[in-house]
DNA sequence: CCGTTGATTCCAGAATACTCGAAATATGGA
DNA sequence: TCCATATTTCGAGTATTCTGGAATCAACGG
């Protein structure tokens, strides 16, 4: 992922109302949600929340399939994880290991590089 | 961590400028960046510069130490960690393990009835 | 004290994003 | 075909954020 995927995820995510439609998508698991079914638990308009649909699949964060009359969005949660890779590949240099505190809850690329003094 | 403060991270990351700043602490380690060194490297007036330090540190995404004349400003690694943890903690309304396949697409059940929209 | 340098605050203009009503589009059933 | 429902697009008004110059504050050396 390249910062302006990146940029482009985050910004997704830091609004209120895109924030409460994605956790109630996580929530959903695969099965997802019906468009309308979101619009009503949370209490925003259709036409509000088409606007957010449309940033969060732009950002590669959500995913719409049309059934029927319906369209099924359904959350995808990998891209969270490419972003932490992103704002964590260049830890330190590349010696992840000196960051100890953040574990990231997926496999992360053993990357080997020399050590680097700063001061 | 609780909406408020994943959404101040967020919306603290979701910035070009700002995202450049962190991604450079992070490269930077434990060791940080002065102030000085990170305008200079990112070629952003320091009245600029230091808008975004604010607002990375008031996300707790950040941290700044006064040495001297200079301010050294190190990455918080773990609030990213933290806003991860926020956005998967309700995963599958708290089964995790059914988030597992996240590729795999989903079965699709027939949804003929009218004013239905439940599964 | 001064003068210098690094960093922040103040402020206003510019740019961007959010909201939601009305109209348009899409789908399926009668 | 016509009708009903679900969703999106359009458009304009509102709100928020970004930027950077000028002024200010803070720390040091002389």
């Amino acid at each position: 992922m390249e910062t302006k995927a990146a940029l482009r995820t985050l910004s997704a995510l830091a609004q209120e109302t895109r924030l409460a439609i994605y956790r109630y998508l996580v929530e959903a698991g695969p099965a997802g949600a019906f468009a309308g079914t979101v619009a009503e638990a949370l209490g925003v308009p259709s036409t509000t929340l088409s606007f957010h649909f449309k940033e969060l699949s732009n950002a590669d964060l959500v995913e719409g399939q049309q059934q029927g009359t319906y369209i099924r969005y359904t959350a995808k949660l990998d891209t969270i994880q490419a972003v932490v890779g992103y704002l964590t590949e260049t830890c330190c240099g590349g010696n992840p290991e000196m960051c100890a505190p953040v574990a990231v809850p997926l496999p992360m690329p053993a990357v080997k590089r020399k050590a680097s003094r700063q001061q």
